[in-house]
DNA sequence: TTCTTTCATTGACGACGGAAAAGAAGGCAT
DNA sequence: ATGCCTTCTTTTCCGTCGTCAATGAAAGAA
């Protein structure tokens, strides 16, 4: 989070005002009543937040049309003005970039990609200036300012000073990316973990929407992890932290690229998913689609790598569940293309590794469009906007 | 949490003078400045927060008398004043309470232990009150009014309403034992998870004051651990976290009694240490004190057992560091007795399974004195007290 | 029309915490 | 000794924030 440029702020400088706005952001459309009751606030309080801000123009008021009538003064719900800012997030991987344009609501408006040829820095930072230009023209048709830009990346992040420290895709080390990013495109900047950001993103206008306690796990080429505990992101103390991914599942197991052995990612990741098919089935699949095509095509040996791999996401959901207790897990990524193949193994494992009540908490899917990531890196811009005043 | 008596309150009324307090009672001795900085607060705010705490005697103020002369006016020292109340901690297991009557500062003052017979709740509910009323003999006899008491009960435990919704040990379901034992004692009653209960000392009194993120891991009979992620602990969603126990590290491990394989606890738990040392030695141990020196006099099965445990332990705090990354994992336990048994390989395989930067975390032991248990209970009384007021 | 119900607003009020300045209590230098 | 300096502490003033309680607004119901 770092906002050297002056843009436009946002007239939140009270608790009240951003936890006001907040609410009907991610609780749609409300009655001043409502949020007042959600936020654990007065009514009085609510009306004095919500007047700014509709002055401001970010939320505007407006009778619910379809509802059916009621006793008493109609409810004026409050709702908040997608169309008032845009932000861009972009999704910097080893070998693309995905920027998207989104409004206030975190909806998508554009989005585009460009490979990514160069994991130079200068290189990448030209990269994502160019994509932020491409689509803040894309706002200037529509006619509304972009007031902040977001970038997830993956690996250790500093969000707070806006610095990568660590990103093995993209062979990076203590890059001052917020800093750097806002020099070029003038925008204030904030630089997060992906899966931090995806995390966000289904926090604020997802299905983590009102909870305080859930996990986000992302199923792909790595196998990743956010937490929310006590309504905040957790970003661990040393910046790892919802690494699901590296939590042994089988000693036995596969070696992974960390080292040990059995590791989550070690057996349901993409590569060891390619990796084991080839290995069971002699089929010289080439990637994932080829791999899932064989299974749908009903290779036993096939689906018995999609189940093993259903197997070790069960078992690392429940290790989540068991230590954290959440209410909720939302299973997502690009590796969901292939659910069918282990959502049954996924459940019936996590069921039987979860102890207790902890297999109450709800597991649920979602699915993850190719622009989700950078959908994510909007959500975290968001939240630095409406956090800014403070 | 529930106060039905009326015994004494506690004033502070503003969300700063809880702080100032809390800071003073973790930080120990602190001068008014240092107390702002370390709260966040103005020096001003601290002034004022602190009058009423001395005024009521809960804080005292004196001069720190080895200090070096130092420039300028000399500083006041504001300390808790432990003497000021007294609480009682009551640990209850399946065969036997124990109680400890602290004081504010969670100094232990007596302890007391009994054995029980019967775990029906009216029972336990006898003894209970018995032993508390012997300990507010104690504490007349010190002049001391004893303000709260604390029960600590192993599993699912709602600290909010007061209910041990199912102990498997006590063999209870939804038992409402904090109104049951505020009636017979006429005591604001905490009831709390026992781990839990000794996480909040942790977090106050012990190696866990001034951290946001860190975990208790307790080695014995069980294998628990209690979490404190963004300064609070965390109680799961149902009521189930800090399972680490139930965390499977080798799915071809033994049976655990919660029907998975290879659970930490299955393997490092007390009854699973003897059970695998008398399989592996032939020798009939009796208990983990048999198990213990038959180790330390240096039989090679024994301590192979005891190095298979300190792995299990290893791999399940790594996981813990892993999905939370906490700044430091404190072991303790009645376990810790054989510690120097596994200790070389729970920081082995730790070193091991750990990712990235988790293997920064501070891992460090504790010893844990059979009375400590009640003390986490008392503990939760003194949080109680001190949060009443709010 | 008037009452009832529900939502929304207003204005007075009180509490809380910060800023800044003054005060207090010592050492140190001249 | 006296005054200055440094550091900790207190005081006073003030702005902000959010609640309370009363009032207003906008419908349907009697």
């Amino acid at each position: 989070m770092r906002s050297i440029p002056h843009t436009e702020s946002f007239p939140a400088h009270t608790p009240a005002a951003s936890q006001v706005f907040t609410t009907v952001l991610s609780h749609g459309p409300l009655t001043r009543l409502e949020v007042a009751r959600r936020a654990g606030l007065s009514a009085a309080a609510v009306t004095k937040a919500v007047r700014p801000l509709i002055g401001a123009g970010y939320l505007t008021e407006g009778a619910d049309e379809d509802a059916p009538p009621a006793l008493g003064r109609p409810a004026n719900l409050v709702r908040v003005d997608g169309g008032r800012a845009l932000f861009i997030g972009v999704k910097v991987t080893g070998d693309e970039i995905i920027g998207v344009l989104t409004d206030l609501c975190c909806r998508i408006r554009v989005a585009r990609h460009v490979p990514l040829t160069d994991r130079d820095p200068r290189a990448v930072l030209a990269s994502i200036s160019d994509l932020a230009q491409e689509l803040r023209t894309e706002a200037d048709e529509l006619g509304i300012q972009v007031v902040g830009l977001g970038l997830a990346v993956s690996g250790d992040v500093d969000r707070g000073e806006g610095v990568v420290r660590y990103s093995p895709f993209l062979e990076w080390r203590d890059v001052p990316l917020a800093e750097l990013a806002a020099m070029t495109t003038g925008l204030p900047v904030t630089v997060d973990n992906d899966v931090r950001a995806l995390t966000v993103a289904e926090q604020w206008f997802g299905a983590g929407a009102g909870l305080t306690d859930f996990a986000v796990v992302t199923v792909g080429a790595g196998i990743g992890c956010g937490l929310v505990v006590h309504g905040r992101v957790v970003a661990g103390a040393h910046g790892v932290a919802g690494e699901i991914g590296h939590v042994v599942v089988d000693p036995a197991g596969p070696r992974c690229h960390c080292g040990n052995r059995g590791c989550v990612e070690a057996i349901a990741g993409d590569a060891a998913i390619v990796a084991r098919v080839r290995e069971v089935t002699g089929v010289q699949v080439a990637d994932t689609l080829e791999a899932v095509a064989l299974a749908h095509r009903g290779d036993a040996g096939a689906r018995e790598v999609y189940a093993r791999a259903g197997d070790a996401i069960g078992r690392g959901i429940a290790t989540v569940a068991n230590l954290l207790g959440p209410e909720r897990v939302i299973i997502s990524g690009e590796g969901l293309a292939a659910y069918d193949l282990f959502a049954e193994q996924i459940r019936d494992s996590f069921a039987e590794a979860a102890f207790g009540s902890a297999a109450r908490c709800d597991v649920r899917t979602r699915p993850l469009p190719f622009d989700e990531w950078a959908r994510g890196a909007a959500a975290t811009a968001i939240q630095s906007f409406i956090r800014a005043a403070d």
